[in-house]
DNA sequence: GTCGGAAAAG
DNA sequence: CTTTTCCGAC
């Protein structure tokens, strides 16, 4: 009794908050929006489940069912008309050294969060689920 | 489709 | 630094 209204679920599992999940918006600089907090955000959005959803089975994975629309929406948010899944993929890939994603082989549209090294937390910033790293 | 080098943009 | 653009290779 008497706890606070309006408190969000508390992270579990001692967590620590540090490089790139916080790189939002809020960001000392000037930092856009990065592609993977864009397919999070698509991803924990139902209007989006026929665009892009979650595997079932393995955690973390996830199918772009619908790859030009991705990438436009993705086009949209950075401005850019002319992106499409080619370019997207692009940068995806680039995620593979910087070990966010990884790539389900085989199957096709189909890539991975690497959630070796990741943790659910709430980010109290957007109100929604996010990954971080663990530390 | 997927990969990754290279150059360029922001 | 991340992402966009272009593209040859498989």
């Amino acid at each position: 009794m008497g706890q606070p209204l309006g408190s969000e679920e508390v992270p579990r599992g001692g967590v620590a908050f540090p490089d790139w999940a916080y790189k939002a918006e809020s960001s000392p600089g000037s930092r856009q929006i990065q592609l993977w907090h864009f397919i999070l955000e698509l991803l924990q959005k139902e209007e989006f489940r026929h665009v892009i959803a979650w595997q079932q089975g393995e955690y973390g994975e996830f199918v772009i069912k619908d790859p030009d629309e991705v990438a436009r929406l993705w086009g949209r948010r950075k401005c850019k008309p002319q992106m499409n899944y080619d370019k997207l993929s692009r940068a995806l890939r680039y995620y593979y050294n910087k070990r966010i994603l990884h790539k389900t082989k085989g199957k096709r549209f189909t890539y991975k969060f690497n959630f070796s090294k990741l943790i659910i937390v709430n980010c109290p910033l957007w109100g929604v689920r996010l990954w971080i790293r663990e530390k």
